[in-house]
RNA sequence: GGCGCGGUAGCUCAAUUGGUUAGAGCCCCGGACUGUCGAUCCGGAGGUUGCGGGUUCGAGUCCCGUCCGCGUCGCCA
C-alpha cells in the first residue's frame, strides 16, 4: 500500500505517529508561510500543514500551486491541533498531519464542478462528469447503502438455502410486454436475441430442475420510456420457489424487509407485513400502490348523487359512473382559486378528467362552493358526512368512470399530501397488495391482455370464471409496496398445461403461437415442473426509499437520462460500416409524418 | 407521442414594458499573507444568451422550428 492510514482513520491517540497519507485535494487554504490541505477519501477528510519548521519553503510553495481535486501522497507525523483549533465537525478534527513529504501523484485540470462545491450542478453535466459526481459525499452515501442492501438480501437468501444462478443475457425476443432490446446476431444473420427483461423463463425452468429455491441479482432491460424511479436498465433480486403459496413467497419476504431495514437502517419493521387486496386498494385509494403514511382516503359518494339536481353528478351516477372525492384536512384556506384550477387542469391533463368539484367546510360546518347552489343543503350534508369533513377542511371530487375517478383521486392525493407535508420522510412503511386481477383490456384492440405475466396461476377458487368470466377472475399474484412504490411483485405460477392453454386461448394467443415464443418453458412444464412461485425485487427502487430519495439516478453509478443515453460514455452511439456489413445490417432513416 | 418547466461566463444564478457596454458570487489567473477549516485582502481574465430562422429602429426578453436536460401522462406482460 502507498499510504499507512485511511482519511477517517486518525485520532487524538495516534499523535506523534508517522504516516503515509493518500486522497484527493478537497480545499487547499494557502496562507504563504504555510499551507492547509483537506486531504478526502472514502473515508474521510484529515487535514494536512505542509509549513515550517519542518517543510521547507519549497515544499510550501508546491503545496501552494496543487489544484483542488488532484490526487496527492504526503508523509508526516500526526499531531494535536493548537489550543481552540479543534474543527468539531470532523471525526479527525483534534489532529492534523504535519507534512514533511509532498507528493502530486495526479495534478487535476479545472474541474467543471467539485465534490464539496455548495450549489450542485445541473444533472446533465454531474452525468456528464459522473467520475466527479461520484466523489460527492451523498454519491458515496448511496453507493455504500446499495452495496449493504445487496448484502443484506444475498445473506438472507443465503441463509434460506437459496442457490445463486446465472441466467443469460443473450435471450429471445417475446413480444409480450414491454418493448426488448435487441442484439443482432452474426453468426445468424437476420436474426436477434433480446435482452432479457427479467429472468422469469429460465427461473422457472430451474424449478422444473429442481433446484428448489433459486436467487440471483439479475440485470434487466425494457425499451419504454423513462420515468424518475424508472431506467431502461435496472437490478432485480430475482426469487424463485418450488412447492409454494402466495402465502409462503410473501412470508418470506416480510423476513427480508425486516432483517433489510434493521441490519443496513437500524429500523424496525413489524411483521407479517400488512395486506390489501387490489380492489380494496383501488377502492379506497384509487391505486394499486397506495400511499399507506397518510390517510386521505376515498370515499365514494355516487349514492348521493344520484339524488342531486346537479348534472355532472347526477348525470355521471346515472350513466353508471362513479362520484368519488377525498377530504383534505385544514386545506380551504391553504388553496387558491387559482390554485384550485390549477388541480382541475392537472386531473384534466393527467388522468382525462373532465374537472375537479370541489367544496370548502365553512365554519358553521356547511359547504360552500360556487357549484353549492344546484345541490339541496341535506344532500351536501350527506356527502359532508360521509367525507367525514370538518370545518376548513377542502372536499375534492371527480365524477367520471371508474378508471379516472381511480387514476385522478390518487394523483391528485400524492400531489396535495406532498405539497401539504403530510408525508413523514423517516416512515418506512411496507405492504403488500394481492389478488390483482388476471387480465386486462387492451384499449385498442379490445383484447384480454395478461395483467402480469401469461404464466401467472388464477386464484384457485376464480379458476371458473376463467371461461365465465375472465374480467373477475384473480390472481394469484402480490406487489410489494414501500412508501407509495412498487418495490417488487410476484406470482405463483401455472405448473399445469391445462391451465396454461385456457389462459393463452384467452389472451388470443393460439397454440403456434405459444409454442413458437414459449416452446421451451411448455414443453419443461411437461416434464416434471412442481408448483412454483416466485417474486422480483427492484433494487434501484429499494435502494431509492431506503435512502429516502426521490430518484432512482441517485442510487445507480452510471444511469441513463430520460432519452436513455449515457452522457459520460455517449452511448448509444453510432458504429462502423464494416460492423454494420458484417452483421448484415443497413441503416434506414424513418420517414416523418 | 401529449402536456409542463428549464438552457445566459468553467459552475450557480440575475438582467424592469423589448432599450446604453449582459451583471453578481464561486471557480480560474497574478500578487500579498504562518493557524486556516466557506481563509482573508488587492488586481485580472472570462459571454456567438443551446442552435437555426423570423418580427422590430432595437431581441437574453416576443414568434416559429430544432436540439438537449428534468417532471408527468401514455407506455412499463
Amino acid at each position: 500500500m502507498l499510504r499507512t492510514h485511511t482519511c477517517g482513520q486518525l485520532r487524538k491517540s495516534d499523535v506523534g505517529t508517522e504516516v503515509t497519507l493518500c486522497g484527493w485535494v478537497e480545499s487547499k487554504r494557502d496562507h504563504g508561510g504555510a499551507v492547509f490541505i483537506d486531504l478526502r477519501d472514502r473515508y474521510g477528510l484529515t487535514q494536512v500543514v505542509i509549513g515550517p519548521p519542518e517543510a521547507g519553503s519549497e515544499l510550501i510553495d508546491e503545496a501552494g500551486r496543487v489544484p483542488a481535486e488532484s490526487v496527492i501522497l504526503i508523509r508526516g507525523k500526526v499531531t494535536d491541533r493548537l489550543e481552540g483549533k479543534i474543527n468539531e465537525k470532523l471525526a479527525t478534527g483534534e489532529i492534523e498531519v504535519r507534512s514533511v513529504h509532498f507528493e502530486v501523484l495526479n495534478a487535476c485540470e479545472t474541474p467543471p464542478f467539485t465534490p464539496s462545491q455548495s450549489d450542485l450542478p445541473g444533472e446533465d453535466l454531474r452525468l456528464k462528469y459522473r467520475f466527479l459526481d461520484l466523489r460527492r459525499g451523498e454519491m458515496q452515501r448511496a453507493m455504500f447503502l446499495r452495496s449493504k442492501i445487496v448484502k443484506s438480501m444475498r445473506d438472507y437468501f443465503e441463509k434460506h438455502e437459496f442457490i445463486d444462478v446465472e441466467t443469460p443475457i443473450l435471450g429471445r425476443s417475446t413480444p409480450e410486454g414491454a418493448r426488448d432490446y435487441l442484439v443482432p446476431s452474426r453468426v445468424h444473420p437476420t436474426s436477434f436475441y433480446a435482452l432479457p427483461q427479467s429472468p422469469q423463463l429460465y427461473k422457472q425452468i430451474l424449478m422444473v430442475a429442481g433446484f428448489d429455491r433459486y436467487v440471483q441479482v439479475a440485470k434487466c432491460f425494457r425499451d419504454e420510456d423513462l420515468r424518475a424511479d424508472r431506467q431502461p436498465e435496472f437490478t432485480q433480486l430475482d426469487v424463485e420457489m418450488s412447492f409454494v403459496d402466495a402465502d409462503d413467497v410473501m412470508g418470506l419476504i416480510d423476513g427480508l424487509v425486516a432483517e433489510s431495514a434493521k441490519t443496513v437502517l437500524g429500523k424496525e419493521v413489524s411483521t407479517p407485513l400488512p395486506r390489501m387486496t387490489y380492489s380494496e386498494a383501488m377502492r379506497r385509494f384509487g391505486s394499486d400502490a397506495p400511499d399507506l403514511r397518510f390517510g386521505m382516503e376515498i370515499v365514494d359518494v355516487t349514492a348521493v348523487a344520484k339524488k342531486t339536481e346537479f348534472r355532472v353528478f347526477r348525470g355521471t351516477a346515472d350513466s353508471g359512473g362513479f362520484v368519488r372525492g377525498i377530504a383534505v384536512k385544514d386545506a380551504a384556506t391553504k388553496y387558491s382559486r387559482r390554485q384550485i384550477d390549477e388541480l382541475t387542469e392537472y386531473v384534466k391533463g393527467d388522468f382525462g378528467a373532465k374537472g375537479l368539484a370541489w367544496f370548502r367546510v365553512e365554519d358553521d360546518g356547511t359547504l360552500w362552493s360556487p357549484i353549492s347552489k344546484n345541490f339541496d343543503p341535506e344532500h351536501l350534508a350527506e356527502i359532508k358526512t360521509l367525507l367525514e369533513g370538518e370545518p376548513g377542511d377542502l372536499l375534492m371530487f371527480l365524477a367520471d368512470t371508474w378508471e379516472v375517478t381511480c387514476k385522478g383521486l390518487a394523483g391528485l392525493r400524492k400531489r396535495l399530501a406532498g405539497e401539504l407535508g403530510l408525508i413523514d420522510k423517516d416512515a418506512l412503511h411496507c405492504s403488500w397488495v394481492t389478488e390483482f386481477p388476471m387480465f386486462d383490456r387492451d384499449e385498442e384492440s379490445g383484447r384480454w391482455v395478461a395483467m402480469h405475466h401469461p404464466f401467472t396461476a388464477p386464484l384457485p377458487s376464480d379458476l371458473p370464471l376463467l371461461e365465465e368470466d375472465p374480467q373477475d377472475c384473480r390472481a394469484q399474484a402480490y406487489d410489494l409496496v414501500i412508501n407509495g412504490s412498487e418495490a417488487g411483485g410476484g406470482t405463483v405460477r401455472i405448473h399445469d398445461p391445462a391451465t396454461q392453454s385456457k389462459v393463452f386461448d384467452l389472451l388470443g394467443i393460439d397454440e403456434e403461437t405459444a409454442d413458437d415464443r414459449f416452446g421451451f418453458l411448455l414443453n419443461a412444464l411437461k416434464y416434471g415442473a412442481p408448483p412454483h412461485g416466485g417474486i422480483a425485487l427492484g433494487i434501484d427502487r429499494w435502494v431509492m426509499l431506503f435512502a429516502g430519495l426521490e430518484n432512482i439516478r441517485e442510487v445507480i453509478a452510471f444511469p441513463k437520462t430520460q432519452k436513455a443515453a449515457d452522457l459520460m460514455t455517449e452511448a448509444p452511439g453510432q458504429v462502423d460500416k464494416d460492423q454494420l456489413a458484417e452483421l448484415q445490417l443497413r441503416t434506414v432513416k424513418a420517414k416523418k409524418d
